[in-house]
Parts: C-alpha cells; structure tokens; sequence
RNA sequence: GCGAUUGUAGCUCAGGUGGUUAGAGUGCCAGGUUGUGGCCCUGGAGGUCGUCGGUUCAAGUCCGAUCAGUCGCCCCA
C-alpha cells in the first residue's frame, strides 16, 4: 500500500496526485469520446458474486482475497477487478434491457492479498471498460484499440499479445488434447507444471520454466481447438486490427486467470517495469452475465493499472501533461499596518472570485521572506501592496520572471491578470 | 504462501576490530531594519539508530526474534 502525496517524494517521485489526474483525464478524455459512460460500484460486494465468476480453483479467489464477516454474518470481499460488480449492477438496475448495447468506463480501486513488490499493490487502482451487448468481432477490435491507444498517445511504448480461448466446449476438447500429449514426460515437468497438470491443464502454459517450456514446444495450440465459430471470430479481429495499424501477436501461450474468459484475451505488455510488466489485460466474457443470475449477454471489457502506467511513464522520463497548480498571483505586503493587511485580504478574495488563482503569506514573514514564499509556490506575478497602495486603492503588479513593474488601480489588477500582459 | 536483501534526521547517506553529549550534505525555520524575490552569509530546530530481547563494565556496531520496505517466485494491473 502507498500514500499518493500531493508533492512529489524522492523515493517515489511518480506517486503525485498531479500525476494521477492528468492519467485520469487523459483516460476519461479518451472513452468518452468512443462513448462509453462511467459507472462507479462499491468497494465491497458479497464474496458470493467473486468465487462464481473469477471461479473457485483461480488463485484470486482461492488465496488473494481480502474477505471477511460483517455483523449480520454475510461474506464481503473487497473488490479484486472491476467487471464482475459492474456486471452485478447492470443486472440489479436492468441496464441490459434498457440499453441494449452499453459501453461503460470505470477507475476504480481492487484489492488483492499478495506479496508486495514492484508495479504489485495490495490495493491498487485500474482504469477499465466494459462492452455488453455485442459479440461483432469489431467491438473486441475497438476494445484492445482504445486500451493500446490510451499507452501509446502517452508515449508508453508497449506490445500488444493477444489469444483466443474459444468457447468452453473447445476449451475441454483442448484440455483433453494437452493432457494427453503432456502424460508422457509428466515427471520431467516442474514442480509447478505437475501441479498445473491437476489443477488447470490450460495454465502449464504459461510458465517461464525452461524444461517446462521445452516440453511444451511442440504441444498442439489452442488455436487449433477452436470451433470454426470462434477461429472466424479471431481471425475477424486480426483483420480489423490490421485494418487500423495496430500491430499484435498472437501469444499461444496467453491463458488468462479467471475463469470467466471465453474467446479473443489480451495482454498488453510494457518495458522498464520489471517481473510485473503486464500494464493491462482483459478479453471477452460472453457468459459472465447469464452466470451472475443475467440474461445472455455478450460482454468484453479491459483494465489498465494506474500504477504501472506511471511507473511506465517514469521509467520513460515521459511526465504526464499535467494541469498548472502554481497561483496567477500572490500578494505580498509591506510593513505592519492593519489597513495593508486587510486590502490585501479583500483584492485577494476579489481576484478569487473573478476566477483568477491568488495566495498570500499568513505566516507573518517578513517582506523578503513573502517573495521566497511565492517564488517556492510558483506564481507568475507578484502583488505588491504596501502603505501607500493601500491609502490610494492601487497595487504594484510585476511580472516574476521580467522583473517588470506597474501600478494599477486594485479594481483593475484582475482584468490586467486575465491578459497576462501588464 | 516461498526465497533474497535492506532498515541511522523530512530526504540522500557517513558512522574500521563495541568505548563520552550519533555526524555531513540537502531540505525546513529564523535573522541579515516588513518597499522588492531567485544568490549569498549567520544561527536554529529535528534522531527512543525499525521494534523487542540477549551477550557485555559498555551495543548504532555482536547474537536472536519480530515488524516493515524493496526485489524475485507464484499470479496479475
């Protein structure tokens, strides 16, 4: 867990809110002009809705959940990903019926028990979409676009893997194949691979053992499982991401954790983040909703990790376009009279009110000290109000970085502020 | 859940083989006449040495445990 602090700190100079927001708005800029409407779910959600769509045997639910008993004796999970409560709340509210087609966006904070380590927070912050109610292979297109232009028109550079897992029916065909070429060198598998063996064939896959590896090397693929339905569908995107100059390759080897997956899956991999290198994933799932108590309805969606995103960014020297927190103006006072002091406070308020982002000193400083103070808050021009200003209603304006100076009437600073120019 | 590694001012780090009131740089605060900033000069505050226990006349330093961070495995965002 981290703090995301509103200056940046040395150890970890990408953890800013300034960061964060302009992350932010560069992703709500982005889905909403592709249409797609923000929906915000609760942190917690019965643990019930998690164990049957992410599945019970994923390692998610089986040991990464944060999950406990409230008073009234119900299982709540904090959330671990954003589809399954978005799916939830569609279902409650009847959003499926009255928007046939829904495309929605979320940013939203999950919480997963693992180990700490770099890019990997116990709770961390995913920007996603979600498309209900299409299974056009032109949608799954617009999906992995929108998640590789979101990096890209960023300047992160990245890959884009994608797969498809077909449906469930071609998923057991597959399982069985696997197994079956597999059996025979069993025991030269890893510890791990043997355990995968049992547990979920489908994951043996995607190991990074050697010897697991070269056992795996000429395992038939998946792809070679496909339904002729499904083996279109793949082959439609790749078409249309051709189409759009977004270069993919196909990852053989790309089996996704949760159990809900069925068809086109991706992943979308970046440089400089270390063993978590995955900047965001996701794929379709057009059984999800008939699982969670909903009608049958087509669904796909991604998620994109926040932190990885700036931790990309930073290993790039790439600082996000951030919005100017520095004021227009500060209003520094010379010697002690209270009349100074309280024309100050009210073309402070003033200028406030006219829009225009003014600060002043409240520690006492003395008139030097007032400049550093400005200087250290970034403004861009000076206000000056001394004992002779304050008698005849004028303020001394100077530009920080010309040095320039002028007298103004105080009731015409604001509009000389909102030029820019003295 | 497993493995490796680190823990001394806000930050970056010094502190041979144990030995008085634990240092530097930077940052912070103040002063250098409250009428002109960035620089500079002077001064100041700030540390139960991660925590607990042990060895010793004596522990920041040696030993043990524990906690936290970091990195990796697993998995993923």
């Amino acid at each position: 867990m981290y703090d995301v602090l509103p200056y940046p700190s040395a150890k970890e100079p990408w953890l800013t809110t300034a960061r964060w927001r302009a992350i932010e708005r560069h992703f709500r800029e982005m889905v909403m002009r592709a249409g797609y409407r923000e929906i915000r779910t609760p942190i917690l959600e019965p643990t019930e809705l998690f164990k049957r769509s992410i599945g019970e045997a994923t390692d998610i639910v089986s040991k990464e959940m944060f999950t406990f008993v409230d008073r009234g004796d119900r299982s709540l999970t904090m959330k671990p990903e954003g589809t399954a409560p978005a799916v939830r709340a569609c279902i409650e509210h009847n959003l499926f019926t009255e928007h046939p087609l829904l495309k929605l966006y979320y940013i939203g904070q999950n919480f997963r028990y693992e180990r700490g380590q770099k890019g990997r927070y116990r709770q961390h912050q995913q920007l996603g979409v979600e498309v209900f109610g299409a299974t056009d292979a032109a949608v799954d297109a617009e999906v992995l676009a929108l998640a590789m232009s979101f990096f890209t028109s960023l300047g992160v550079s990245c890959r884009l893997h994608i797969n498809s897992v077909g449906t469930t029916d071609c998923r057991t065909r597959y399982r069985e194949a696997l197994k079956a070429y597999v059996e025979p060198s069993l025991a030269n598998l890893s510890d791990e691979g043997q355990m995968r063996f049992k547990v979920n064939p489908l994951r043996m896959l995607d190991t990074k053992d050697q010897r697991d590896l070269a056992i795996l090397a000429g395992a038939p693929a998946l792809r070679e499982f496909l339904s002729e339905e499904s083996s279109l569908h793949f082959q439609q995107l790749q078409d249309y991401l051709t189409a759009i100059a977004i270069p993919f390759r196909i990852d053989d080897g790309l089996v996704r954790g949760f159990d809900y997956y069925s068809g086109t899956v991706f992943e979308i991999k970046g440089e400089g983040l270390g063993a978590q290198d995955a900047l965001g994933g996701g794929g379709r799932y057009d059984g999800l909703v008939e699982e969670c108590g909903g009608a049958a309805v087509a669904g796909l969606g991604f998620g994109i990790g926040m932190e990885r995103c700036l931790l990309a960014l930073e290993a790039l020297g790439i600082a996000p376009n951030q919005e100017d927190e520095a004021p227009v103006a500060f209003i520094i006072t010379a010697g002690s009279q209270q009349e100074v002091k309280t024309a100050a406070v009210k073309l402070l308020y003033s200028l406030r009110t006219a829009g225009i982002a003014a600060d002043m000193d409240y520690q006492g400083k003395n008139f030097r000290r007032q400049f550093k103070r400005a200087d250290d808050v970034g403004t861009r021009f000076y206000i000056i109000i001394g004992e002779d200003e304050a008698a005849k209603g004028t303020v001394q304006l100077k530009d920080r970085s010309s040095g320039e100076q002028r007298e103004f009437d105080a009731e015409s600073v604001a509009e000389a502020l909102r030029t820019g120019r003295l």
